[in-house]
DNA sequence: CTGTTAGCGCGTTCAC
DNA sequence: GTGAACGCGCTAACAG
């Protein structure tokens, strides 16, 4: 039995001919709907199986208007948190038989300057994991009826959909354990003062220090990474020597601290100076280490997110908050 | 002037009724192929901005069989490395107006086992930079002249082209960098046994000290995850107490090494033991680690495979070894 | 239940 | 140079 596997594209036309029926037979088949006689599809299928016919998603698309393509659009890759967050929703989304098309937006390039090439492509929907949209963007997503979710971002954007962690009362929970572990004059180490996930975050804080009868003694915005958290601390500290707790945007910014103080000011933490983050990224894991941070809940994240891009409603924008959980370690 | 910009899905068709000319006129306009005259295409143009039309990536790709979309296909997206590859990737890609479709091979999922769909959407050609695939995956892009740039893996599978760095050369850099620094009693930590990444760097650690009349104290395999590190490292100095030097295969590994000999064993680095990697990986650079290790020359391994990918021959499988170059730290 | 017909948006002959 | 006509692979009406 000679099996001609792999010929150079097979289509519905070679299938339904092979089987003798029509090829749009072969259509409704192939896509579950409509009608098909128990014989017509064993003859299908035998003469599938034979070809090797796999249906091409591109001319799916094309003529049913729907793709089964999910944008990605990426900025901070780099900060080990999004990796994970990338694989587990490629997973998530090949499991749903979705693909992932995936978009750059770093600095050079912005999210909005990406926008006119995700929306060429007709996908099914996008999520959005970086600077939150323009509104003139995020119209161009209503206007045709593409569902946008913004992934740890929130926002007052009309019409796309938002998931992140509760970063307010992430911040909360930072000022309670800071302040409980015997810190007294605590300070912020944030990142983007553009982006919602920093300054929530400080927001919360802020409160929960005030609650306390506390005060910050500073507060510093930046960027997410590790460069800007190592030198931040240091201007920080010569600024405030009598800061002894730090709460950081991110665990990517923690590290960054907690080598400067450590290796360049010869600090001990707890002892000299408690530190929290945020994330709980892998790095925070590390026996090097072993930084206390507030766990974003990302399972359940990219959950909510694929749930709002298949089936929420564009017309009713949902905005999911979900809560952070404070994993303990030995850095507070 | 009202700026109709984003009607639902403006096609060629509506271009060239605006433009009074035909469809097919506006087709070679947008492709450059063929000839327009002057002023049909001033009227092209003038209609094309004012409807704000984009060219449907997929039809096109329908039509002429060419798609503009590379597929990628990764495994490893936790290990800090390959996000920056990814980055990199998608940025040099997007710059030739090429889009990513990303596949997740994370072990559940084989390489294998994501072909089939890669396949169906007809790419212009992959970049795989996981575990080799079989012989017979390789076949099928073969036959539908699908170009196929292997990694930072290397293959002796016909029809697929192959980036990496020379990983053997960079084993006997290991080799004479450990014993210069005074190693006495070395010992290799090595990733995946499957993968030519972590033989290749093997061998040639072996070859170099053998010509240092020195001989390899023990080696051991397992994966290229901090974890493992942590734990191997463990076992291979109960075993071997009297080792001084230590060639990771990547600096995953070695984070994890250090961290367990440091905070489990009360070992001193490079005092007691000296430590190498592989990669100089973002976490090598950290304060904390201070990681002597060998850098993959990634701009240029990307430049490689882009260029294989779209000037390659597929007839004439190409094999690039580039060289990497020793980054010294602290840790030797 | 099935086959016929007509598109989806675009590239590509081939006459004019 | 240009436009009419056809086809890419598939879905979605429509009659029968």
């Amino acid at each position: 039995m000679t099996t001609p596997l792999s010929h150079p594209t097979v289509t519905q036309k070679d299938v339904a001919k092979l089987a003798r029926v029509s090829q749009a037979a072969v259509s409704r088949w192939t896509s579950g709907r409509g009608y098909v006689a128990a014989d017509v599809r064993e003859r299908i299928e035998k003469a599938v199986s034979e070809l090797g016919y796999a249906p091409h998603p591109l001319a799916q698309g094309l003529s049913s208007g729907q793709s089964d393509i999910v944008a990605i659009v990426m900025a901070n890759i780099t900060n080990p948190w999004y990796p994970v967050v990338l694989e587990r929703i490629t997973q998530a989304l090949q499991a749903l038989q979705l693909q992932v098309l995936l978009f750059n937006a770093t600095p050079p390039q912005s999210v909005d300057d990406v926008v006119p090439d995700v929306l060429r492509y007709r996908v099914r929907g996008a999520i959005i994991t970086t600077a939150a949209l323009s509104s003139t963007a995020a119209q161009q997503f209503v206007e045709r009826g593409i569902p946008v979710v913004l992934f740890n971002r929130t926002t007052r954007t009309g019409g796309v959909h938002s998931v992140s962690c509760d970063n307010t009362d992430g911040g909360r929970t930072a000022a309670d354990t800071l302040i409980k572990s015997g810190a007294r004059h605590v300070a912020f180490l944030g990142g983007s003062s553009e982006s919602s996930t920093s300054t929530d975050r400080l927001r919360g804080f802020t409160q929960q220090l005030h609650e306390w009868d506390r005060t910050l003694v500073a507060t510093v915005e930046g960027e997410f990474t590790y460069e800007w958290g190592f030198q931040a601390i240091q201007k920080l500290m010569e600024a405030h020597p009598e800061i002894d707790g730090i709460f950081c945007a991110d665990d990517e910014i923690a590290s960054g601290a907690m080598d400067a103080l450590r290796y360049n000011m010869g600090k001990r933490i707890p002892e000299d100076i408690r530190i929290l983050g945020f994330d709980d990224h892998p790095i925070a894991a590390k026996a090097a280490y072993q930084l206390t941070t507030i766990r974003q809940p990302v399972e359940d994240m990219i959950q909510q997110s694929i749930d709002l891009l298949l089936h929420g409603e564009i017309a009713k924008p949902s905005t999911q908050l979900l809560k952070g959980q404070l994993i303990v370690r030995g850095s507070v």
